[in-house]
DNA sequence: TCTGTAGTATTACATGTGTAGTAGAGAGCC
DNA sequence: GGCTCTCTACTACACATGTAATACTACAGA
């Protein structure tokens, strides 16, 4: 169900939604000037595609479109970081933290950083539990 | 120069290659015979696409190619896992690593294996250096 | 020398993405 | 009441991917 593999415009567009929890095609443009400077018809167009699919929904205020996200962020990256895992690394979490560890990905902070992350997580158990 | 963003498929393909380091077309189709059962020409069409990309390399032997991957595991790891993280985790790997304790990705025997290598992580500042 | 046969090259087609122009429709302004 | 503006809907097109059939070619045998 979870098969939710999006492309790089596709989550551009996510985030500004998942920030501002509903935006209009206008907005959501704006939003994304910065980064690309697309045709308003063009974040409509990718707009409309993604409620076609289901990620996004919309609703009518006047005659315009007021969008916001179906699908959540965590379960986008979930799904999205599985797939990576399962292609890159057979699976195992464990083997794409050893690559960041190894191909240095993080400097010395951030390794501080995640030691005292590991060193909180099991304590905080009763997050959400996977499957 | 690595924009090194490849479907699953061409991931497929590329195992084959990074693990027997040279193969033929009907060696890789017979490689992925279990997961995907594609015909000679699909894979012939994928690798000649690939070659033309500068993905993989081939030389010719008798009236039959040989292929060979032209790009490292490691690399391809790297630009893909940062691509991710960029997209998802607005490039912080110490977000990306929360990501997988907190959304239930690691169970506890991995956890542990995380934590050791963690604790190795630094000694081993000799290994590979990035970029 | 003719002919399988094994291999590559060419062609094909559906789907998804990125990108946007243009057409149509309602609303507000003169 | 017609014009303009603002939106959405429709159409378009190039490129990548997945998938494969078909065409072509060079050997290996008979």
């Amino acid at each position: 169900m979870s098969r939710k593999q999006l492309s790089d415009l596709q989550l551009a567009i996510l985030r500004v939604l998942w920030a501002r929890d509903e935006a209009t095609v206008a907005e959501v443009t704006d939003a994304l000037r910065a980064e690309r400077d697309l045709a308003l018809t063009t974040v409509a167009t990718m707009l409309s595609r993604l409620e076609k699919r289901g990620v996004v929904e919309r609703r009518t205020e006047g005659r315009q479109f007021v969008y916001r996200a179906a699908v959540e962020e965590t379960d986008v990256r979930r799904s999205m970081v599985s797939a990576l895992m399962d292609r890159l690394f057979e699976g195992d979490p464990a083997a794409l933290v050893n690559h960041l560890i190894d191909e240095g990905e993080m400097d010395k902070r951030q390794l501080d950083k995640l030691k005292r992350m590991l060193a909180a997580a099991p304590k905080k158990k009763g997050g959400r539990r996977a499957r």
